[in-house]
RNA sequence: GUGGACGUAGCUCAACUGGUCAGAGCACUGGACUGUGGCUCCAGGGGCUGGGGGUUCAAGUCCCCUCGUCCACCCCA
């Protein structure tokens, strides 16, 4: 037993498991050059205001999720609940108004949220983030959309449901929020408590509520698409128009509304119907106003993140693909300790032959050795015998076959290079 | 933060109503096979039964606390 474990919500990604990351992030990237997105790298902590006044003060990842610390010099500094906050900081602060505009960035990396964990949802869980930051353009909003759906294509995830809906603006959202408050004063007593609660500080978040009864009263609810201001309307009938040209089938959600305030019009998350209660493997919208909120000039944004916990538990649920899972070429054994400088030596030279190998540091005999070998998926096991070095040569054995043959010491690595090379190519 | 289930070797799990119950399989190590793996057989290491307290002649088994996991709520990725 070790003494300390590792802190509640927070696990160790083995190598069992950590392939398989590498293989998403590698696919993420492809599908970011694809549609023109660069890769960057934030910080993992931010000043605490970016996230209090860019996501809202009044939002729970805000309220009660935020790992918050001071440090040494009295700072406030929080573990960043997301990525898009600091996305939008790194455009500002950067001056990145003056390149050509929008301009599309990506990251990956941990976000932290201090939640109950629950399959698919953990203190630290990892995000891919695409952000379109400069346009108002709906076409951007679509362009997100397919990038979603095209990294989840690539992925193998097949079983799932793309939802939309547009949250409004400054403008025409406070117009609604008073029809609804209107529509909601009434029932007041009858929406479960948490509801009650939303109705002064955020009553959108009604319409989102899962309890029976606040579902049912907010059925006959005004609609929020049908109070759009007339720019918000058009942007969203670009934007579904946009969804119908790329041919992507999705459904109009009306209870879709966001946890985060910094959004407005477009709202989208994708769900598998593979996972359990924590199904949304990806989610954003768009927010046009989170700039200013962080100190900034206007500027509008469009972008998603996706969970990659959840988009590795889907594809597993669904049988997907990982690509190929890392192994060996090469596994190179003695048979008499002897021969290990030897053996060091001709390992080497497969390796710089881009042989990727291994051989034995625990002191094993022949017989373990080859054992070592065959466990560690190796193709060939390379034997450096007295018999084989006083000729100047190797035995290489195909282990899936067992099949024996001798290479000229000074050419095996040059051979088998040719022989993998050629079954890579066909 | 709320509710429920659970916590025995690295992993998956046994141990009737508290009484040789601390075990098996897999994995690991070694051997049968003194220079040839995968199969088989044999042997071995490894657990203060998550931690702490209590009840009892006796607790893995009952009670309380705590930590953690899982599921749901909440919220979201």
């Amino acid at each position: 037993m070790v003494a300390i474990k590792a802190p509640r919500g927070v696990r160790d990604i083995l190598p069992d498991e950590s392939w398989k990351w590498a293989y998403v992030l590698e696919v993420a990237s492809e599908v970011a050059d694809l549609f023109g997105y660069r890769e960057v790298y934030l910080p993992i902590f931010e000043d605490t205001a970016l996230f209090a006044r860019g996501i809202g003060d009044t939002t729970d990842v805000v309220e009660k999720e935020m790992y918050t610390f001071t440090d040494r010099s009295g700072r406030s500094l929080t573990l960043r609940p997301e990525a898009t906050a600091s996305m939008v900081r790194c455009y500002l602060e950067h001056g990145m108004q003056r390149e050509r505009q929008p301009a599309k960035l990506w990251c990956s990396g941990p976000m932290f949220r201090y939640e109950r964990p629950q399959k698919g949802r953990y203190r630290q869980f990892w995000q891919l983030d695409f952000e379109a930051i400069g346009v108002q353009d709906p076409m951007v909003d679509v362009e997100t959309v397919a990038l979603s759906l095209e990294l989840f294509r690539r992925l193998g995830l097949s079983n799932l449901e793309v939802m939309v809906n547009s949250v409004g603006c400054p403008r025409c959202r406070p117009t609604y929020r008073e029809k609804l408050k209107a529509y909601l004063a009434p029932h007041l007593d009858e929406l479960c408590d948490s509801c009650r609660a939303r109705f002064e500080r955020n009553p959108l978040r009604t319409l989102d509520c899962k309890e029976e009864g606040c579902i049912e009263i907010t059925q006959g609810a005004p609609d929020v698409v049908e109070h759009l201001c007339e720019e918000c309307r058009s942007h969203f009938d670009q934007f579904l128009n946009g969804l119908e040209a790329i041919r992507a089938s999705y459904r109009l959600n009306k209870r879709l509304v966001r946890g985060l305030d910094y959004y407005t019009k477009t709202a989208f998350e994708v769900t598998s119907g593979k996972l359990g209660a924590q199904n949304a493997v990806c989610g954003g919208g768009r927010y046009d106003h989170l700039a200013e909120a962080i100190g900034g000039p206007f500027t509008p944004g469009v972008g998603f993140a996706a969970g990659i916990e959840r988009v590795i538990l889907s594809m597993e649920e669904e049988g997907a693909s990982f690509g190929e899972r890392p192994s060996i070429d090469a596994f190179v054994v003695t048979a008499e300790a002897s021969a290990r400088p030897k053996a060091v030596s001709f390992l080497h030279e497969l390796r710089r032959n881009g042989l990727r190998c291994d051989m034995d540091y625990a002191g094993k005999g022949m017989r373990g050795q080859l054992k070592a070998a065959s466990s560690s998926g190796a193709r060939f096991a390379c034997i450096l015998g007295s018999e084989e070095l006083s000729r100047g040569a190797v035995a290489v054995k195909d282990l899936s076959s067992g099949e024996q043959r001798e290479f000229p010491l000074e050419r095996a690595a040059e051979m088998l290079k040719t022989i993998l090379q050629g079954q890579a190519g066909g």
